[in-house]
DNA sequence: ATGCCACTTCAAGTCAACTTGAGGTCAAGC
DNA sequence: GCTTGACCTCAAGTTGACTTGAAGTGGCAT
């Protein structure tokens, strides 16, 4: 069993944020020694798992509907695909930012935005804020 | 030139959105028609490089220094390559986990926490959830 | 010339994910 | 048994990127 303390230390995130994690119903005490919460190893687990979820793009309460499927008998798979497919198009963009700015840095021409790439590469840029902002419009019914 | 409701059609960003970036001196406005702003065409460039700064990664401020600079007869070459080399470190990560989420769907073992490429990629979560803090407590200095 | 309504300003609100602070409790070492 | 200080709670503050609302102005079609 290990303190609030401890499970700071070893996973490196503050008490406060555990305090917090605890009581979005993302983590969960295994009981109190007088006031003091006391965690069971396997929070850690849960931890990382909750780290993995930030680093994919889910907020914090996806991660908790996850987390909560997770315990169920049988895991949330077409999700996690999913959000794999997410992730592929993520990395797609991503590639072609990267390829973009050493484009940029590269390309001595008087003006980037004379050079095609860099062109085509703002067109994907304004397509996919736009895309952005229709899925937090959606959300936010 | 054109008024601020065909910037917003042209860009697909919000009008409010549009005075708040020329609050912030992220775009300016060629100047008045009575109240009105009016627009260059080429504020629509500039949308896009804004566009493609936040996909980046970019917050507003780094990405209004970005193209204080970029006005500047010299372009920031080397920023840019080391924004470059970050993206390329973020795709290995999101690469790596796309790949660790379809594998979890995939996987019929029991428990994932007993598969060993599942276990590796929660500790790079937590690294990079570590550093991530690190980057933000840097930043509030 | 007049009325509409798209524009304007400015202050305040929102959201997520935390952090901070004040004031209180109690387990443990001396 | 007393102090210390790590822990507790609960409310409020913070940051970034906007949005919203109220109240005002003025361009332009009729």
């Amino acid at each position: 069993m290990l303190d609030i303390a401890e499970v700071a230390r070893q996973s490196g995130i503050p008490a406060s944020t555990l305090r917090y994690y605890e009581e979005q119903g993302l983590i969960r005490s295994a009981g109190r020694r007088g006031l003091r919460r006391i965690f069971e190893p396997d929070v850690l687990t849960r931890l990382s798992l909750i780290s993995l979820g930030q680093i994919a793009g889910f907020s914090l309460a996806e991660i908790a509907e996850i987390l909560r499927d997770h315990e169920a008998p049988a895991i949330a798979r077409e999700r996690l695909l999913d959000k794999a497919d997410a992730l592929d198009l993520r990395i797609r963009e991503l590639t072609a930012l990267r390829d973009g700015l050493r484009h940029t840095a590269r390309c001595t021409a008087p003006s980037h935005l004379e050079c095609p790439s860099f062109r085509r590469l703002m067109r994907v840029a304004l397509a996919h804020a736009a895309r952005r902002r229709r899925a937090a419009a959606r959300a936010a019914d």
